[in-house]
DNA sequence: GTCAAACAAATAGTTTGACATTTATATGTA
DNA sequence: TACATATAAATGTCAAACTATTTGTTTGAC
């Protein structure tokens, strides 16, 4: 019924009004919040209480502090990226394990395919499509292999960002950036990178055709497939998978 | 190739120190870290330092910090709740709209019940979806608007749980969290109520029948009618509702 | 014994003033 | 021009004191 008043602590308040300032819009991105001085005056509070918000806010991500002159507190761009961080930074903290990540992912990528690409897709985004597949193959080429994972993943987030959803687009990235580092750390075969290519390159073949059902399944299963050599792999590499992340 | 050093801020050091405590399980929910006079002994900072870490962490989610004798600084249960928090308050910075959400929600939705649910689904758990429903239809009895949104996103939560992916569980979470404000600032006409029961018993009754894709269709179909509703109504009320939440 | 008021102890919240460190910019010199 | 150096404006840190809040304990009245 009711909702607990607590309203100790000046930081907190601080907090609140500026995050406010910049949901309104006063405060823009790359503005730059007076200095901590200031700051003190402003809210008639010392500069140990402003700092405190300051941290706070850091915390949450929304400004960043530079030392020395020309230095202080700035306001940050939310771009996706950056949203990404947070919300994986908070997701790591919680108990999630790669094989939920994992099935997350098929699932919303094969819901992104059957339900949301079909009226959306242009030959363009098929020719992305294609040259993420060129540039994950040529970095195979150069035994690079931070970058063919970079490149397949991007297929991927490619895919997603089809479908032009925001939420959509942010979920799937989070889930993604989350499950990188499991592939960073088992070295892939060059008979499952192959059958990665081969795939993705099913995938699109069956997207220019149209048939956006079944390109919906290769893609669960490859994701499924992929994400289950990790685990095996992990395993013999006695690398943790079922744990926290 | 290098990522550049930075090991400014003590405070930070003493940010990540914790985090890893708590993560490696040295500290446990409802654990007390030492008093800030303690930590500034055992860390070699003043207290102000400390107290900067323990902002970051406050905010960050891990820790709830209480005053007086036996207060403290105390190690906080991540629960679903407490990410689904997080990551909501995350992505109010963001320039998510409603109408986003609204698809993101009902593709997701479409996607556990077409593909998650089928494998899992018991008895028991229609049985808690007709429960969800009564308890929505009792409140529109007392005219308790609050608690029918309530069971009403509850009848969908509980849906969502049906597909035991905690990820997949908690992304729907943030999703109808964040979407539920829209719903509490609109009236809701009885006929939409009533619509609303009457599609919820209809996906119930197809579940039941093993109707999955036909259940998933009429969930997304559903879910798009009601937001199209709230957008509709929200706009004759003049709120926002294509502007970032 | 029970209740309430007063008191004590522990802890976070805040202030003040000082000094250290970092960084961009201006200044001076070869 | 190029390079070193000084300067100024920030943040980063410290120490010590005082305030506010919460909780536990004692004391006293009934």
């Amino acid at each position: 019924m009711f909702r607990k008043i607590k309203q100790n602590r000046m930081s907190e308040d601080i907090v609140n009004q500026v995050l406010e300032a910049i949901s309104r819009g006063d405060l823009a991105p790359d503005d730059k919040l007076p200095s901590e001085k200031e700051l003190g005056d402003i809210f008639g509070v010392s500069r140990v209480t402003i700092r405190e918000a300051i941290r706070s806010l850091e915390q949450f991500g929304v400004i960043v502090v530079r030392q020395g002159s020309r230095g202080g507190a700035y306001v940050k761009k939310m771009d996706q990226k950056a949203v990404v961080n947070q919300i994986g930074n908070v997701l790591k903290m919680a108990n999630v394990t790669f094989p939920h990540l994992a099935i997350a992912r098929a699932s919303l990528e094969r819901e992104i395919i059957v339900e949301l690409i079909p009226s959306r897709i242009t030959p363009e985004d098929c020719e992305k499509l294609v040259q993420n597949i060129d540039r994950a193959k040529a970095h195979f080429r150069n035994h690079d292999s931070a970058q063919r994972l970079h490149s397949n993943f991007g297929f991927h987030t490619t895919l997603a960002r089809i479908s032009e959803n925001p939420v959509i687009i942010l979920m799937h990235k989070v889930i993604v950036d989350l499950s990188s580092q499991f592939f960073e750390n088992v070295e892939a075969t060059p008979s499952m990178v192959e059958r990665t290519f081969s795939q993705h390159l099913e995938i699109v073949d069956l997207l220019k055709k149209g048939q956006f059902q079944e390109a919906g399944e290769v893609c669960f299963r490859h994701i499924a497939q992929v994400s289950e050599t990790i685990v095996e792999k992990s395993k013999q590499q006695s690398l943790l998978v079922s744990r926290r992340i």
